[in-house]
DNA sequence: GGCATGACAAAGG
DNA sequence: CCCTTTGCCATGC
């Protein structure tokens, strides 16, 4: 049924809002989902939450082309996931700007963005 | 169709 | 601040 061929729309829009997130700049998974409508039309259980996840997972996958190390978690943390050094996606937001906390995460006061921010 | 897993998030200890 | 639990849903075996 339509039901993967809306994950997939809704993964191509994911992709097409983090290619739009600045340099310098991050968005949280939960940030993301809330920008994007959910697949069956109504929200009627606050699926942002379940979004943020379907976010997760369309990142997965993520093309070459979409700047993956742009999105953290709503901490301002970097989600750890196996086999992938974390310190990769630090290092990558370092050298555009991005500071990290003493605790090692992102200011999302001065880092997050979102479509309606204006850089 | 059941069961485990996951680049999430909020709440509680 | 760290760790665990709980809610939710797509996916893969």
């Amino acid at each position: 049924m339509a039901r993967s061929r809306s994950m997939t729309e809704f993964a191509r829009k994911v992709y097409a809002l983090v290619r739009r997130i600045p340099r310098g700049r991050v968005a949280t998974y939960g940030s993301l989902a809330s920008q994007i409508p959910p697949p069956g039309g109504v929200d009627p259980f606050g699926y942002e939450r379940v979004r943020a996840r379907w976010v997760g997972d369309a990142m997965a996958h993520c093309p070459e082309d979409v700047p993956w190390h742009r999105v953290v978690n709503s901490q301002g943390r970097i989600s750890t996931r196996p086999g992938f050094n974390p310190a990769l996606q630090r290092h990558l937001l370092q050298l555009e700007g991005v500071v990290f906390t003493e605790d090692g995460g992102v200011d999302l006061e001065r880092f997050a963005w979102s479509p309606a921010t204006r850089r």
